[in-house]
DNA sequence: CTGAAAGCGCTTACAG
DNA sequence: CTGAAAGCGCTTACAG
C-alpha cells in the first residue's frame, strides 16, 4: 500500500496531528519537529491522499466548467486559459460538455458533477435564470459568457450588444447597408445570439437603416451552417452587401462559400465575425471581427469563483463583470 | 448535511449493507427489499457521495488526459471525442496541459494528477520510453498519438509515416518536386514530426527525388510559425513548388502567407497539411491533408484504457493499435 | 439473502 | 506547541 500519514508520524516519532500541522502549514510548530517530519516525508516519499482529504474537508479543489462543446475553437481557447488560471491558484478544472442539451445542463447543476467540484463556471444555453435559481445549492456558481442579467448570480461576460453594434456601425460606415446576419437563435431567450442581434438592430436604428427580416438567417453556430446559410441567401436571391456571422466559425464558413461561388470578398460582399479566434487572423482574406477580451474573462471568472469558494468575496449579491472588447478591422471588411 | 446511506437504511428499515447492495446492483436481493430501499432513496433524494466511494474503493472513475495544449484544434477535437467516449462508459476525463514541458509531463505520471485518476491517456512530447517506464506505477497507462514503439506500453496512434509518405507521393505525382516541409523538430527523438518527416523522405527515395535540407523548416506547431516559415523560405530565395505543413495549422498559416504575398495556390505552390481539422475543409482554397482517423483513435484508446482499468484486458504486453488514415485531396494540392 | 463491524486516510475540535 | 480520539460516508470481507 501507499505511505500514509501514520507511517510518517511513526518514522518521525510524533503524532498524526503534528504531521497534519506540518502539511497544512500550521504556524506554531517547533522548527526541530517540523524538520523531523519533513525529513520523514522525504525519506518515505509520502504523498497526501487527496481523496481522503476531500472526504474529510468537503473540498475537492476542482472547479467545474460547463460548456456546450470543447471542440469549438472559442471554447477550446477559453477552457485552456481557464485551466491555466485555475492551476496558478492550486485548482483543477473538470469540463462537462452539455451539447446544448437542457437535461445535461440541469444535471451539471446538481448531480455528481456538482459534487466533484467546489464551484461551477457555467455557460447556460438552454435553461433560464429561474431554473438555475431553483437548483442552486450552497456551492458557488459563476455564469459565463451569456447574459442572464440577474442579481442572484455572479456573471462574467463580454459586451455582446455593444460590440455587435460597433461592428455593425463599422460595416454601415464603410457603405454597406444590406447586412445579412448568420446564426440567429430565435428560440433562445437569453443567449449571445439574441444580444448580438439586438446590437445589430440598434446600430441600424441609429443609422436610420431599416431592418429587413429577410436578411436574418437562423442556424446553429457551426462552420458548415455558415456556409449553408450564405448558400441559402444567394439561392433565394436575397440582396446583400455584407455578412455578419454571429461568431467567427460562421463567418469563416460563409467566407468560404462566397469565395467558391466567385463572390469577391470584400469587393462584392464584406464579411465580419465575432470572437477573434486564432484562425481569424490567418484566414484569406483575414477576418474582421470582435476580440471579446478572453484573457480578461478567464482571469476574472476564475478569480471570482475561487474567491467565492474560499469565502473571500463576501457579498451575497451577484457581481457582474463585463470585459472590454476590441474591433479588429481586417481585410474581409476594411 | 446531505442525506447519507445511513439515513436511507433507517428509512427503509434495513442495514447499511443492504442499501449498498441495491446501489451496486448486487444480484440476490429480495424484490420487496429492493423496492423499499429504492423508495427511500427517491423519497429522501439520496445521492451517493463519490468521494467516500473513491476513498473506500480506491477508484475515482476519472481518466487523465495529458496533452500539450487544449487550445490547438487537433487536441481540442480529440479531447472532446475522448470525453464523450469515456462518458458512455461511465467515466470522466480530467485534462492536464503540459505545454510540452518535461517536468509537467513527469508530474502527471506520478503526482497528484495520477492519484486522482484510474488510468492515464498520455501524449509524451518531451520524455522518452525509459523515463516513463521508470515512473510507471500500477495504474494503467495508454500512450497516445506519438510513436514510442515499446513493448512495455499500450499505444494508440496514427500511421504518421505511411500517411506522410502517401501525401508526399501525391504531391510528387502531381508534378511537384521541390516540396518544402514546415514544422520539423530536429530536437525531438520520438515525435510525430520525426515520423512524418521520415515518411516524406521515404516517398522521395522511392520516387528517386533527391532530399534537400534547405527545404526543411524547423519550428513549433503554431499557425504563426507556419506563416513565418514560408516567409523565411521566400526571403532566402529557396526554390519550392509545394509546401507540406507537418500539421494543418502550420499549413494554413503557410497558405495565408503565400496568398498575401501574391503566390497563387495551387498554381504556383501546392499546399498540404496533416490532421484534417474542421477548418481544413473550409479554408480558401480548401486544404489537401491527411485525415488520421480521429474517431477511431478516440474510441480505441478510451476502450483499451478502461479495459485495463477494469482488468478486462489481461495481457501484460503492450497492445499497439494503429488507426487507419485517408488522404483528402482538395483544392490546395489537387 | 441480510446484518454488524472494520477501515479507507485524512482533518478537526478538544484537551493538556 | 502536541496528542488521543472521533468521524467524513462509503465498501468489503465475514458471519449467519
Amino acid at each position: 500500500m501507499a505511505v500514509t500519514m501514520n507511517d510518517v508520524a511513526k518514522a518521525a516519532g510524533v503524532s498524526l496531528k503534528t504531521v497534519s500541522n506540518v502539511l497544512n502549514d500550521y504556524e506554531f510548530i517547533r522548527p526541530a519537529t517540523k524538520q523531523r517530519v519533513e525529513d520523514a516525508i522525504a525519506e518515505l516519499g509520502y504523498e497526501a491522499n487527496l481523496t481522503a482529504r476531500s472526504l474529510r474537508s468537503g473540498k475537492t479543489r476542482m472547479l467545474g466548467l460547463v460548456l456546450s462543446d470543447l471542440s469549438s475553437p472559442y471554447y477550446a481557447e477559453l477552457a485552456s486559459r481557464l485551466m491555466k488560471a485555475a492551476s496558478r491558484r492550486g485548482y483543477r478544472v473538470l469540463v462537462e460538455q452539455s451539447d446544448a442539451v437542457a437535461d445535461v445542463e440541469l444535471n451539471a447543476l446538481q448531480g455528481p458533477f456538482r459534487q466533484l467540484t467546489d464551484g461551477l463556471l457555467f455557460t447556460p444555453l438552454m435553461i433560464d435564470a429561474d431554473t438555475i435559481a431553483a437548483r442552486l445549492g450552497k456551492k458557488p456558481l459563476v455564469l459565463l459568457g451569456e447574459h442572464i442579467l440577474d442579481p442572484r448570480f455572479d456573471l462574467v461576460t463580454m459586451k455582446n450588444g455593444e460590440a455587435a453594434a460597433a461592428l455593425t456601425a463599422h460595416l454601415l460606415a464603410s457603405g454597406r447597408h444590406r447586412i445579412a446576419v448568420i446564426g440567429a437563435h430565435p428560440e433562445e431567450s437569453a443567449g449571445s445570439a439574441g444580444l448580438r442581434l439586438n446590437g445589430y438592430r440598434e446600430a441600424l436604428d441609429r443609422a436610420g437603416v431599416p431592418f429587413d427580416p429577410a436578411l436574418i438567417a437562423p442556424c446553429e453556430w457551426r462552420r458548415d451552417n455558415g456556409a449553408a446559410a450564405v448558400a441559402g441567401l444567394l439561392e433565394r436571391g436575397v440582396d446583400f452587401d455584407a455578412v455578419f456571422g454571429l461568431n467567427d466559425v460562421l463567418a469563416l464558413g460563409a467566407l468560404h462559400e462566397l469565395l467558391i461561388r466567385g463572390v469577391r470578398v470584400p469587393q462584392d460582399v464584406a464579411v465580419a465575425g465575432f470572437d477573434d479566434i486564432d484562425e481569424a487572423r490567418f484566414a484569406s482574406p483575414s477576418l474582421t471581427t470582435i476580440s471579446p477580451g478572453m484573457e480578461e474573462i478567464a482571469e476574472r471568472s476564475i478569480g471570482l469563483l475561487i474567491d467565492r469558494v474560499e469565502g473571500v468575496e463576501a457579498g451575497s449579491q451577484g457581481l457582474h463583470v463585463e470585459a472590454g472588447f476590441q474591433l479588429k478591422i481586417r481585410e474581409s471588411a476594411p
